[in-house]
This record gives structure tokens, C-alpha cells and sequence, in this order.
DNA sequence: CTGAAAGCGCTTACAG
DNA sequence: CTGAAAGCGCTTACAG
């Protein structure tokens, strides 16, 4: 049992408070509320039960609400980390849907308490929310608990192996873009500074530098492809681990703006020159990217309609339903100062 | 009426599903799962439930647990953008004081859908949290809404006129440790990038910056001080508007991060060295920081502190209480490659 | 020591 | 056309 904070609340007033009020059953104070077509009463009335509700403040209680009707009227989304920009998109798409829909949303991270995904389930599920997006690192173990789960859930921005419930963003399309720009301003040795080696992202994405290269006539150097955490230090660390190798590349492209910013200082502290001695690209636009030095070439990538594409799937879907999109929505290169042909 | 999505749920088990099937009543079986002290059970009974709790796969339904104890065992937190890092440090530190509480946090943001308070207050009023912590650009229009609520509420990081109810952390002291750096440093015309207007921690930061440099016997130039909203667009701009002043800065306290990587990004177009025609300090440390290109030195404030110290208040206050705390953990200047003395 | 019963605040099929 | 009643899934003071 949790703690249990002292306090005092004001006066609750209920829809029976709001009856006596304006004279009339609960059942009618509820069906002016909720707009029942099949309700018919005088205009005056109406307007007396509106004024009760203004004068006492009522508010509908969500609890008693949900628990009738077997409808929170809320959607969930777990992300890992809210620190990620990545996920601010995201978060705002899924949003946006859930407001269209008359939902509310709330957003939760799995990363700050190490909790997992049964706290989530126990916290937000049953009741409390109608279904729930996952964006965060969920294992193939954990999604057996949400078999078992009553709450419709879907994965957002990445598949797991057994998972036959996901939306994810067309990565490879997105590095394969990168690696057409570095190709068309006349770069050959193209290095990939890859996500994470678990992350389904970075597979996509590494998948797709190769597929293009290779479609460039391109055969990529191995030691060319180097791995690194979704952050500025592992952007950095990686940066310095390629730069070791020779001969070294005229180009990068990076799987994730936040390894990009750790690149770009180790190449500024390594005193070369960007994009005079190396070309930087990197998945995900935002306007940090803009503002760097130099400024980022970047992929943009529909981040926001992924997550609006989440949460309509998820509202609208039966659990039984396989779900496995990619949102088509376009992909495209934003030029700015970081990327220019080989000297 | 919201549109209603289609949806079949997994059978949903309940309480009286799991008496059944351990052969007790269901008041044991809240009993056992709740831990009531006062329940005296044989072990083996206790196993039974437990046995019949997993291999339904029960979870307890929270709306009716909220309805019945009107406690949601959750909390909210309203905040403007989830774009903005600073926040994500308020929520990881909320997030953090709920877990210990035993509750939840569900965040939701005000500014990606337009709605106001008033939209937050029906989605998250009443039945679904135990409290709201606003971070975000409340009026005092809204405030007033806020008062007729039943809802437990608390301002984070920001006052607002005519509010007894809010957490701040000691941005004065932040802006006056940034002004003392820059003295050390020998630095005399120091300006000031402030934040927006109307901000209440744009005031507080303004204010220490005066008071500081006052202290530091400088009698600042009013043109050294310009507004910008707390963006990297913002900062780009209001540091073109101080280039133009004649005698020009040699240093400046830029009100927030965000602002200041637009303002290294403009000295850069400018063609101006950082530190070495003017040095750069910012309020609000982040991994970001040590990654621009200068390094940047910040002044580091206790946002995770903040938000934990909102959650606990939130948790443990009356509504009718006043609420006027400063946090005093430690703020400091994190040194990095943008400030040095003055050549 | 355990079970039966009441009731949290709503919604909605149903009877009057 | 409106109101009375049942019931959603829990918890907990109370009776046996």
C-alpha cells in the first residue's frame, strides 16, 4: 500500500448535488451533460440544470464515468526517456489524434523509475486508460505480459521479434536518402555512425546505408560502420573511434541528431573541419539542427504523424488484429551547412 | 460525445472471478492482495489466491478502486512543451517523488493542443488524479478556474499574481552567479539576454542579473538588456539585436539554454570567436552544453530537485494551505569553453 | 477470524 | 417524455 498524503478536498459536489439543484432526476442532470439525442426536455429546464452546473462547479466524476462505462476516455503512451527530443514529436502527433478523438492522452517514461513495463500495466492498465502506445525498450518477454494484458496496446517507432502489433517510420528509406545526398555531391568512402546494436531503428536504418550503397555501386568499408547509443556521448565516442581508421571517410551518416551534436564536437575538437574535411548527415530534423555549428543537414522524418498514426491504429483496431505499418508519409533531405562534395 | 472506437477487450477477469476460483470470498481476496494487516488467513488460503490471481491474470480495475477509496493514486502534470528540456528534468524528478509515494505521474502538455486549463481540468479532474502540477502558461484567468476545483493543485516554476500556491527554484541567485563568473573573469560590460516579457522566471533571472551587477559595482547599459523567448529562434535574434549596440558586450548571461544555442549560432554567422570577442553563459546545464561548439558554461539549477519537491508538496499539502517555497539546493556554474576573460 | 452488505458516482435500459 | 432502479468493480465497517 502506498503512503497516504494527508489532505483535505473541497466539498465534492455530485450530479445529485446538481438534481436537487435544478429540480429535476440525476438521470436528466446526466443526459444534458452528455448530449443525449434521445432526450427531449424544455429549453428552460436544460438551462436550469446548465446554471446548477455553473453556480456548484460540478465536475463529472472520471472514476465513477470510466467504471460504468467501461471507457476511461484516455489513452496512454510510455516513452523512455523525455530528455529525447525524438520523442517530443511523437508525443505531440499522438496528442493531437487522441484531442480529435475526444481522448485525453498521458504520457508516461519508462526510463527515469527502472520499474518496466508490469509497473505500467498495473499503474495504467484496467481502467484507467483505454489502451496504451509503447515507444520505449519493451523486451519480447514483457510483451507476453501484454497478451495477457486486457488493455489494447501497439508498438510505436519499433517492431519486436514475435510482435505482430507495431507502427514504425520508414528508416531505411531515410538513411538510404542520407546516403543518395553524400553520393550525388560526389563522396565514395561513406561511413555509418549506427544506433545502438539492439535498437530495431538502427537495424532499419543500417539496412538501408548498406542497400544504398550497394545500389551506388559502393562496396562499404566493415570498420566503416561503427555503433553508438542514441546521445551526444555515444555520438562522440563512435566519432572518435572512426576516426582512427584509414583511410578515413569524406562522409557520415549519422542514425540519430543527438549522436550527431557528439560527433560534430569531437570533429571541432580534432581540429577538422566540417564539411570541408568530413560531410555530416543525420536522421530526425529539429530546429537544434539549425542552430549548430556548423548548421546540420538532416533527414527529416514524420515523427509527429507516426504518432498520430499510433494512436488512431490503436483506437480503432481490434486487440486480436495483426498491425504492422509503416508510415508512408515523405521522407526528405533539409540541406544546410554541414554536408558539401569531397575536396 | 467523443467518437467511440471499436473495440472487442480480452474477457475482462474481476474480483469475483478470483473468489471463485479460490473457494473465498472476495473481500479475502482485496484483503490479500491490499496487505490489510487486520486479515488473518491460513497460508494455504493466501497461496490459493495468489495461484488464482496469476493464473487469471488479474489485474484490479482503478477506476473502481478510485471510485470506492476517492484516491486515484496518481498524479498530474501539465507542462507547455515537450520539446523543451527543461521540463524533461521536472518530470524525471516528479516521476521520481510519485514512485516513492507509491503513485503515478501522467504528464500531459498544454501547448501542443490549444485547450487551456479548462480542458485539463475536465480530462484530468476529479476522480482521475489526486493532484495537478502546472508547469506551464496559466493565466490568472485560469487560475481562478483552478480555485473552483476540487482538484489539488500547484504551480511549478512559475508564480502567478495573486497565487499562494507554487515551488520556484532561486533564479536570482542563478543569474547572480552567472554575473559573478563573468566579474571574476574581468569582465565589465556584461549584458544581458533575458527571456520573454511576461515570464515570472524571466523576471526573477532579470532581477538577480540587476542586483548582482549593482552588487559588482557595474552600472549596466539598459540597451544591454534585450528579450527573447526561451527558443533558439529567440536567441538567434535578440543576440543580432545586441551585436548592433556600440560600446558592444564582451559578455553575456543568456536567460536560458535553448536561447543561447541560437545566440552561439549567430556570433558564428557573425564571424565573431566565442569566447574570445565575447564570452557565453547560460542558465540551466544539460548533456546538450558540454557538446556545442564552444562548450558551453552554464549555470547548473536543481530542475530534478524541483520537480521531486513539487510532487512531495503536491502529496502532503492541504489545498487550503499556502505554498510558497524556494528550493534551495545548490545551484553552480559549470565551467566550459565560452567564457574567459576579456582580450 | 471471515463473509455479507452497503455504497462510491455515474449511465442507461426500462417501466410508468 | 421523465424518473426509478440496477449495476459497473471495488473496499471496508460491521455483524455473525
Amino acid at each position: 500500500m502506498p503512503s497516504r498524503p494527508s489532505r483535505e478536498r473541497a466539498a465534492k459536489v455530485t450530479l445529485n448535488d446538481v438534481a436537487m439543484v435544478a429540480g429535476v432526476d440525476r438521470s436528466v442532470v446526466s443526459r444534458v451533460i452528455n448530449g443525449d439525442p434521445n432526450l427531449s426536455v424544455r429549453q428552460e429546464t436544460r438551462q436550469r440544470v446548465l446554471d446548477a452546473i455553473d453556480r456548484l462547479g460540478y465536475r463529472p466524476n472520471a472514476a465513477a464515468r470510466s467504471l460504468r462505462t467501461a471507457r476511461a476516455y484516455m489513452f496512454g503512451l510510455v516513452i523512455p526517456d523525455f530528455a529525447n527530443p525524438v520523442y517530443a514529436e511523437i508525443i505531440k502527433g499522438a496528442e493531437r489524434a487522441a484531442g480529435n478523438l475526444g481522448y485525453g492522452l498521458m504520457t508516461a517514461s519508462s526510463g527515469g523509475v527502472q520499474l518496466g513495463l508490469a509497473h505500467h500495466l498495473a499503474l495504467l492498465g484496467q481502467g484507467r486508460v483505454d489502451g496504451l502506445l509503447f515507444a520505449g525498450e519493451e523486451t519480447g518477454h514483457e510483451l507476453e505480459q501484454l497478451r495477457t494484458s486486457a488493455v489494447p496496446w501497439l508498438l510505436v517507432n519499433r517492431r519486436i521479434e514475435g510482435s505482430r502489433r507495431y507502427v514504425v517510420l520508414d528508416d531505411e528509406r531515410g538513411s538510404g536518402l542520407a546516403v543518395e545526398h553524400m553520393v550525388a555531391l560526389g563522396h565514395r568512402r561513406i561511413a555509418h555512425l549506427a544506433g545502438p546494436e539492439g535498437a530495431d531503428t538502427a537495424r532499419r536504418r543500417r539496412a538501408g546505408y548498406t542497400a544504398a550503397m550497394t545500389e551506388a555501386g559502393l562496396n562499404p568499408d566493415p570498420r566503416h560502420v561503427v555503433h553508438a547509443d542514441y546521445t551526444s556521448d555515444g555520438g562522440a565516442a563512435a566519432m572518435t573511434a572512426l576516426l582512427r581508421i584509414e583511410p578515413r571517410p569524406t562522409a557520415v551518416v549519422v542514425a540519430n541528431v543527438a549522436s550527431a551534436v557528439g560527433a560534430l564536437h569531437t570533429l571541432h575538437e580534432a581540429g577538422l573541419s566540417v564539411p570541408g574535411d568530413l560531410s555530416v548527415i543525420a536522421i530526425h530534423d529539429m530546429p537544434l539542427a539549425g542552430h549548430l555549428v556548423p548548421a546540420l543537414t538532416t533527414v527529416r522524418m514524420p515523427l509527429g504523424r507516426l504518432g498520430e498514426r499510433a494512436l488512431e491504429l490503436l483506437a480503432t483496431s481490434n486487440l486480436t488484429d495483426d498491425i504492422t505499418e509503416v508510415v508512408t508519409e515523405p521522407v526528405d533531405v533539409v540541406v544546410r551547412a554541414s554536408t558539401a562534395p569531397p575536396r
